[in-house]
DNA sequence: ATTATTTAGATGGTAATACGAACTAAATTA
DNA sequence: TAATTTAGTTCGTATTACCATCTAAATAAT
């Protein structure tokens, strides 16, 4: 048994400030995204192939997405020369999706700008208080 | 002057969590919008309306979008018996966006559900802890 | 007062996103 | 060897969101 809070209740204030947290950082990296012309589910693929190389749907599966679905995306990244598709050697049917260099350039300076776009945010508080934050988020995701 | 971090500077552990856990609740708001058959905008849209009756170029600022988009939006929403369009009185241009009754059931629903669904993950943090992540949180937002 | 400009929204065209269903080809299983 | 499953693509559809353009109403300038 738990002393913790009812699992089935949030306080309000808490359930408002983690939507407006989210929101804020999904319009942060939505942002970043559009300044270079991709959506926020292309800058997720280019996160998750930073350190991946998965077939299609592993990659599905990363994004929550249908693989229908990544097949065009993973087409038009490959058209704009960010992802390539290398044949599996021991699967004929499968591909593994891989960031191209330039893939990895653009990922690697979308995170650097993220980053700086969080800071502001994360600046408010303290070393302490980032540090407590970043406990109770930790423990929050499991 | 102020004695906290760089502003400049995020620590890795934070960003991450704060990215990780954006996109968790994000999942659980589009979860929710999905099982209604609506978008994460549409949500959105919803709960902007609970409290506002803006006219189309407010509620385009609100959700971040182009008065175009929202035309459509609200289009869609409308047919759904969702929202309605009232003539506003003194400017023969503008609309006032409202909530119809059903609009109301359906967010308040929302609104219970995504409660339901965000409770599992602050159910780890004990009461104490969870009064200071919203503490956190808060002094983040500014 | 009358014309010119700005403002509020709507409309049309385009591209991306994402889904489901149907398809091809390779790999397994029967 | 035939039947089935699996990996990925293709096709058709709806939504989303943009920009540019348009109409009508309101405000400003002459």
């Amino acid at each position: 048994m738990s002393n913790h809070a009812d699992a089935g209740t949030v306080p309000t204030g808490l359930l408002d400030n983690l939507v407006l947290t989210s929101f804020t950082v999904i319009a942060l990296l939505s942002r970043t995204a559009a300044e270079h012309d991709m959506s926020l589910t292309q800058l997720r693929m280019l996160a998750v192939l930073r350190d991946r190389t998965p077939a299609m749907a592993d990659l599905a599966g990363f994004l929550g997405l249908e693989r229908s679905s990544v097949s065009g995306l993973i087409d038009r990244a490959a058209r704009r020369g960010l992802v390539q598709r290398v044949a599996s050697s021991d699967d004929g049917r499968s591909v593994q999706v891989s960031l191209t260099e330039d893939g990895h350039r653009l990922a690697a300076q979308v995170a650097g700008e993220v980053a700086g776009l969080v800071a502001p945010l994360t600046g408010a508080l303290s070393p302490a208080e980032q540090s407590r934050l970043t406990l109770l988020l930790g423990k929050m995701l499991g």
